[in-house]
DNA sequence: TCAATTTCTTGGCGAGCGTCACAATACTGA
DNA sequence: TCAGTATTGTGACGCTCGCCAAGAAATTGA
């Protein structure tokens, strides 16, 4: 019998039932960890070793740090070796690479109309830990913070925050609330900037528009699409987590946000067939 | 020139922007007020003393006592001596009645399907008198506690709520929100019963109740429904404020709200009439 | 595998909020 | 007007909140 995944000591248990972000974008693990979910998940064969190695050489990761990547995603339990030199990819993490597909590649954004779930939380103090917990993940999820112990997050993040609820078994700490119109003392924009960090969420736009700027591969082959591809979703992925996509009656005058989204949109469009069709030739081989 | 009527220090002030309750029911000044409310303040043209004293002890009230209590309605600025021995309904009075008005005669329920009003706030430190008015108001409207700083309203009671907030000066310090389908931890009895003082509810109902049980004046004479109604509506006035009318699935089993109400809506149907013709009588002669 | 760096967890801190108790005030009825 | 009573305003307390910093742990690339 096998080891099981060896899992760190509280957070990771959570982090597979919801969703992690335990790597910073563009290092070796990241990328490994995008072509996973991008390529790896959708194998029903095992993987020879040799050819993961191969895509993230392509996505321009180095041989040994490939290497190292794809051990500690095992180490994760993300990945699993089957046979000697063969990987798959485990149930809990193909389950995680779908939960976030629509969110990453349908990214949404609000609509002035648009409804928001309310979070009123209050946990003693004895959990604090889960307090912290809490915010962490809400923060990660998109959330803003209204005044202490109130949440809120668009609509469409409903299910979310309820499965962030649940996994940390905090259900019975929080009442939900869907709410129209808000009333804010001053006008939109105020309340958004006290509610969210839009400094923060602004830089990781323009950290993505910076990444992806030289990434016209409209024209180019195949190999430099699969390339443009995954570092393109590799520098994207948590965008649409930590951005909930404000109304634009919310957003300072110069917000990259749409622009980044388009760039997102373009490039994509422009290079995932090109860039499938590279990769199963790489796994086909 | 006359002296301003007094006025105590600080709630007074925004008690007349708003409403108070600061006579018990029952009590000759509160009668008094009653009465007031429902038939001095209709008179265009001053009431001469005695008349108003008269229908005092129409109601009940022993003479010495209507007079006392008229000085102090004049001394809180309610009433005003016109002329000697006049008096008439001031103008702040005559819009605090007619504020009144429609939530005490037409006192509403709400349905399951009904939405609410959120109102979060933070006030700093230094101005604790302020929330302690704020909570004050928010329950004598029917709000209930949701988690510290968040309260929730019946969303009829949506400009009300605003009125306290702007009369308060507090507007700037809370954020409104229109919300549907609250889902709680558990049921929405256990949450409605952690919210609001369902207690404290429930005895001033039984209290009306205990008051309005042998009033029966559906056959009596003019006087008798007459004083049968000052007394209906005396008994009555503060409920409909502190009661947020719930909806039936947020209730307890037995919840005295519905008989209470029904009793006043029949008592105050068969009596109405009758009681308006015999205080015109009085107020006429 | 290993050291540098970054993250994350953990505990302390100040602030806001409701509750409680007490003193001052206001109300009540004779 | 006056004494008895109830209510209200005020301050202290405990709880929970987010924030911050220091220590622990994990991640990263070679």
């Amino acid at each position: 019998m096998r080891c099981a995944p060896k899992l760190a000591p509280a957070s990771s248990l959570a982090a597979f039932a919801l969703d992690d972000f335990e790597s910073r974008s563009g290092s070796a693990a990241s990328v490994v960890r995008t072509i996973a979910g991008l390529y790896l998940r959708h194998q029903s064969a095992p993987i020879p070793r040799p050819r993961a190695i191969e895509l993230a050489c392509a996505a321009g990761i180095s041989s040994p740090a490939a290497q190292t990547a794809i051990s500690r995603l095992i180490d994760r339990g993300l990945l699993e070796p089957v046979q000697t030199g063969e990987l798959t990819v485990t149930a809990p993490a193909k389950a995680m690479f779908a939960r976030g597909n629509r969110r990453i590649f349908t990214p949404r954004n609000m609509s002035n109309a648009d409804h928001w779930v309310l979070v009123a939380f209050s946990v003693p103090e004895s959990l604090r830990a889960l307090r912290h917990q809490l915010r962490k993940h809400f923060i990660q999820l998109g959330g803003g913070l209204v005044s202490a112990g109130l949440w809120i997050f668009p609509e469409y993040l409903h299910a979310e925050v309820l499965e962030v609820l649940n996994a940390l078994e905090a259900r019975r700490y929080a009442t939900l609330f869907v709410a129209q119109s808000p009333q804010y003392p001053g006008d939109a924009r105020q309340a958004a900037a006290q509610w969210w960090d839009l400094a923060k969420i602004s830089k990781l736009h323009h950290a993505f528009l910076a990444t992806t700027a030289g990434l016209d591969a409209a024209s180019a082959g195949e190999h430099i699409a699969y390339r443009s591809y995954v570092t393109l979703i590799d520098a994207w992925r948590a965008i649409p987590y930590l951005d909930p996509g404000l109304p634009e009656a919310m957003l300072p005058e110069s917000w990259p946000g749409q622009e980044s989204r388009q760039r997102f949109l373009e490039i994509s469009e422009s290079c995932k067939v090109r860039a499938q069709r590279y990769a199963s030739l790489l796994l086909g081989r």
